[in-house]
DNA sequence: TTTACTCACTTAAACGTTTAAGTGAAAGGG
DNA sequence: CCCTTTCACTTAAACGTTTAAGTGAGTAAA
């Protein structure tokens, strides 16, 4: 069954006057080949168009030079605010070293850890790239246990030790919280997430070391927590919203810019002006923040930096090198928009 | 150096008592084997937690069972509105046939095919998905000359006979321009793209379309160009609102929710109600489109229908089967919400 | 002059499968 | 009872590389 592949190694040595030994090393550039015969086999090569066979090369090295990389499907109406951003990173870096980028779709069901190991124990890939973990996050538990090359963006389980990228949160929030401090507001609330996402308490606490530094005390009604959608988090800010006017937050945090939409909306549909009622900060800064009435204030993280850097960890990682930082926080950029208000100085 | 990899077919076959043979017709369930050393085999194999090698496989079936697709990057501000759910369906799609999705990125050059050329030539891939084509699209026509399969996400150059699932925006934007007509309009403009995007032109057929069904006839004028920008967009509904009050459109469709968006704001700035001086409608969807203020009406791309259909004709092509169809218009849908306004009737 | 070493290659094995061709036993037909 | 066919396997070649080991010529050292 299997056809001929158009132009193999022999036919180079064929034209070229060399065994295929030659051919192979005067590719890999060994230094025991003369600058001659190196010439007159590229030529060859060039004449017919030759191309190494990945799939011989990749039996024969026992690799695929392929990163792996899942995703959850979200919840209708849900979305990963930057996720084309973060593969095109991804691929972007993986192909400068000669490797590539498998999207695979991760299992809906509860079972997340077998299409890695499919894809592990098969030899499909030579390393993972996860993100959206999660504290004692299965698939960062298995890998560990194998000893198989990946990288996490997104920290889990302090007490593993297993090479991350992350965003700093906390900085993250802290930087927005100080920004609407700086802006004259003294009362700044937070819709957070619940306390069990690891990821919103490490930006909550963004949100008490900014009141720390500053020397106030938030009132911990102003903490609300609300999932990641509109609908919970117009519920939140009405909370917020019903507080009496002297004890009534006049700025908000966000933990993402849907849930800062759903602010925005919920303020409009109150008869309120956000950004004027107000102060919204979001973060994510999803490509439309920046066009939605007010434009949305919103802290951005740094993708690009984030997968090249994943991803450069990960090829070290499968080259048996050492890391020089396991573990890696990028602090994010706060992008003042309309919806931060004026000063109310 | 390559070092042994787990567990191979080998080990399988000592550990039933049988060939190796035997073991890989009893994995691709071959009939010429009995029922009984099929199970002695499966059970061997799963004793031993065997996978089969999928690189073995690769070089001697001399197929690599991945599809390659790629997208380009786009300029800062843009983005692509629905890549995370076309990718995820395109891996669900291929996953379920034993495939898997290689995303690469394209080069950012005028050389838009040899990313393409490396991967067909190594062997990397069994095929291609494209899609943002273009009229000419030198991808499909190298991929036509080749004849390597491929599926594009959009159609091309009409002389060109090649497999594509596209979704119909001339329907699409005749439903959103019909759709306006409904709620009494009789002055529709429409901002179209410049008409070299065949994509454009497709959707600027349906807007024609419209107004012949019902009898009347566009005014030039309110048909203006402009690209997918927020920028430009906001120039172009200012064209249209500086016609005099009777001869001025009472709603416009757009080609994007982009330029939705920036029509949005530059009615907003000219201090303006859109929705209600200004009937809305976008195209595509975009998952913020729901929350903005106010909700946007949208041509909705089925793409998880794309993506799934355009995956299994691939897998029909590199199947060697024909086609029953090799060119599928899928119609969108129109959601409608506030910014189409209430009936002027 | 012999010996040892370097250089620039070649030979051949291996990576783990798939699959065409071969084989021996059992069954069936005359 | 012999011949053919079927069944249920096994043997062995191949897929296209990489790379350890081998080789013969030339050079340098003793």
């Amino acid at each position: 069954m299997p056809r001929k592949s158009s132009v193999t190694i022999k036919d180079v040595a064929r034209k070229a006057g060399v065994s295929i030994a030659t051919v192979s090393y005067a590719f890999n550039n060994a230094d025991s080949i003369s600058d001659e015969t190196r010439q007159r086999v590229f030529a060859a090569a060039a004449a017919l168009g030759y191309r190494p066979n990945v799939r011989a090369r990749n039996l024969r090295t026992q690799e695929s030079r392929i990163l792996g990389y899942s995703w959850h499907p979200l919840p209708k109406d849900h979305w990963h605010p930057v996720l084309d951003r973060f593969i095109y990173g991804m691929a972007e870096a993986a192909e400068a070293e000669g490797y590539h980028i498998l999207t695979f779709a991760g299992s809906t069901g509860d079972d997340v850890w077998s299409p890695y190991e499919e894809l592990l124990t098969s030899g499909r890939v030579d390393g993972f790239i996860l993100s959206d973990t999660n504290e004692n996050d299965p698939r960062i538990r298995c890998l560990l246990d194998r000893g198989f090359p990946f990288v996490a963006f997104g920290r889990a389980n302090e007490a593993w030790d297993f090479p991350y990228v992350d965003v700093d949160g906390e900085t993250g929030i802290y930087k927005a919280v100080k920004h609407l401090f700086d802006l004259g507001h003294r009362r700044v609330g937070i819709l957070a997430w619940p306390e069990d996402s690891l990821t919103g308490e490490y930006r909550y606490a963004g949100y008490k070391r900014a009141y720390k530094e500053i020397g106030l005390v938030a009132d911990p009604q102003w903490t609300v927590r609300c999932l990641n959608s509109v609908d919970e988090s117009a519920t939140a800010i009405e909370t917020l919203m019903h507080l009496p006017p002297d004890r009534r937050p006049t700025g908000v945090v966000t933990m993402s810019d849907m849930i800062a939409l759903g602010v925005i909306n919920k303020l409009y549909a109150m008869g309120l002006q956000p950004g004027r009622d107000m102060a919204i900060v979001g973060f994510d800064d999803i490509p439309t923040a920046q066009y939605i009435h007010p434009s949305l204030s919103s802290v951005r993280q740094p993708i690009k930096a984030v997968s090249h850097l994943a991803v450069e960890m990960l090829l070290s990682l499968i080259r048996g090198e050492k890391l020089k930082r396991r573990q890696v926080l990028l602090e994010p950029d706060l992008i003042v928009r309309a919806s931060s208000g004026v000063s109310i100085g």
